[in-house]
DNA sequence: AAAAAAT
């Protein structure tokens, strides 16, 4: 500790501005006064533009070229020069857009002056997910070959150690999420003094996410002599205030939407029984109707716990999936998406962070297991499939208890969904009628059945109305060699990524409190601590929770 | 009836 404050101290002016509360920033002028508004239309206006126009340096051009890119996108062309001249840019655009490059291109071209020094980043980027954040690391990577950069990500779930190795030998780009920045630099490994640029990526996202206090933390931290990029998907009024507070007479650069969802998605609402077991039929029998046009799909659930159980049954039943959530660890997060990008795996199911941000291109399907709480969330998860012109279908499957969700979805894109084979209405009765009974008595046909794995817990169906099951065994012999091949293909990978889901984390933990403390199990409610066996019948009344 | 992010 004590060697700590030494060598911050021997460091020139440790302490001079992020103590000082956003000293005397220069007059802001209105963001409309230097209004560059650019849309997608300026692509047919300048056609002929390439990045050659831009003023990006030969270095970053020629990676640029390598990665088989020419003609910026309308974000791109909008925001490179400005950037460029040191000009703070206010970007309102969605992902799909071409964003990040819109940033990372002119932050490499200005980093070519100068070095960085030990502790003190010259460059910081904020990202609200750890996988938006790798993302863009990744983005530096591929543009940044012909540049010596020192690239420092610094995301939670991992060890600090490398981290803190990599913010020692002196960052050129820092790419963070909030949390664990502000972690390291409460650990003194982190100057935030020496930035020059600061990017804030996804601000409305972190609006969302709770973050803009830490964001305001940090922006008072930096120097007000940076140049500020900031993107947003959409502005409502905190993030404006945001921009007026941190940005100074910023060039706002605005793109429209890349597709209207409409045009390129077919969307269908399908009709389930309110059942977990029944909706995972449902699916399964959506997915293979939707044989080979299906090449790959993320599969939306409201909650991560029905991402694993979803997950699992999926696997049980020889589907070629992933998963991904928030409570995932790092390495499995990172397998899953990296699989699912480079075709080894078909289906990912995933809650809400894959919906928004996420570079996973041409989805061919996506499927709302759960009609999304939030009207918006399902504009995010659709926006995953039919991109770049492509065709896309989206499958939301729909319950009785939905119908209020859905009406918001409704509403908000202010159009009707059509039903796939009936709405609700044509359900025949007995799938949810039969359940009621049903549940907790055991089902007639699983007697005697012993589960294939014993000790196994879960709430799966072995013998559905479709016996999918059996119908799997006549499909494995009827199929020829190359098709049993495959299959065994995937069960190897499957067997693979389930090693890889943490067998605890993703469960709530129903035994203890939020501060970790343990309730007493379920066994232990009929025990009453320090009355042995004779407890009086008043204790042993349970309590309504 | 949610998810994300620091431990």
């Amino acid at each position: 500790m004590a060697l700590q404050l030494v060598r911050a101290c021997s460091i020139p002016c440790p302490f001079v501005p992020w103590n000082d509360p956003a000293p005397t920033i220069a007059p802001r002028h209105e963001p409309a006064k230097t209004h560059a508004n650019v849309s997608s239309d300026d692509t047919i206006v300048q056609p002929d533009l390439t990045f050659a126009d831009l003023g990006l340096s030969d270095k970053v051009l020629s990676a640029v070229t390598d990665a088989g890119y020419t003609k910026p996108t309308p974000i791109q062309a909008g925001a490179i020069p400005h950037a460029l001249q040191g000009k703070d840019v206010l970007g309102i655009a969605q992902t799909g857009t071409g964003k990040t490059a819109a940033f990372v291109l002119p932050m490499i071209t200005r980093l070519e002056k100068g070095r960085a020094r030990a502790r003190m980043p010259r460059t910081l980027i904020l990202e609200p997910t750890r996988e938006l954040a790798a993302q863009v690391e990744e983005n530096f990577v591929r543009y940044g070959k012909n540049h010596k950069l020192n690239i420092a990500l610094l995301i939670g779930g991992v060890s600090f150690d490398e981290q803190e190795r990599k913010l020692e030998r002196g960052a050129d780009v820092l790419i963070a999420t909030p949390g664990r920045l502000l972690d390291h630099r409460e650990r003194g490994k982190l100057l935030l003094t020496g930035v020059d640029i600061l990017v804030i990526d996804e601000a409305d996202r972190m609006l969302d996410m709770g973050f803009i206090p830490d964001i305001e933390r940090i922006c008072e931290m930096i120097p007000f002599t940076r140049q500020t990029l900031f993107f947003s998907a959409t502005m409502p009024p905190e993030i404006t205030k945001l921009t007026e507070k941190f940005l100074q007479a910023p060039v706002r650069v605005e793109v429209a939407k890349p597709s209207s969802t409409a045009t390129t998605v077919t969307q269908r609402l399908v009709k389930s029984g309110s059942k977990s077991w029944d909706k995972r039929a449902v699916l399964r029998k959506l997915i293979e109707d939707e044989g080979d046009s299906l090449t790959n799909a993320i599969i939306f659930c409201n909650r991560k716990v029905d991402v694993s159980e979803l997950f699992r049954s999926l696997v049980k039943h020889d589907f070629d999936a992933g998963a991904l959530h928030g409570d995932m660890d790092q390495r499995a997060r990172m397998a899953m998406l990296d699989g699912f990008r480079n075709n080894k795996l078909r289906l990912l199911v995933a809650s809400d962070v894959a919906a928004r941000g996420l570079d996973i291109p041409a989805v061919s399907h996506v499927f709302n297991f759960d009609v999304p709480i939030h009207a918006e969330d399902y504009v995010h998860r659709i926006g995953r499939t039919g991109r770049a012109g492509r065709s896309g279908k989206a499958f939301t499957i729909v319950t009785k208890s939905d119908n209020k969700y859905l009406d918001a979805v409704e509403k908000l894109t202010g159009q009707s969904i059509e039903w796939l084979d009936g709405d609700l209405s044509t359900l025949s009765p007995e799938v949810e009628s039969d359940e009621a009974p049903r549940r907790g008595r055991g089902r007639p046909e699983r007697k005697g059945r012993g589960r294939e794995r014993g000790g196994e817990r879960t709430r799966e169906t072995p013998v559905a109305k479709t016996t999918p099951a059996d119908e799997r065994e006549d499909v494995v012999e009827a199929a020829p060699a190359e098709r049993r091949e495959r299959r065994e293909a995937i069960r190897q990978g499957n067997a693979e990524r389930e090693r890889q889901m943490p067998n605890r984390p993703e469960q709530p933990r129903r035994d203890r409190d939020d501060r970790g403390r343990r309730y007493r199990d379920q066994d232990d409610v009929n025990t009453v601590v320090g009355f042995g066996d004779d407890v009086p019948a008043f204790m042993k009344i349970a309590v309504p929770v």
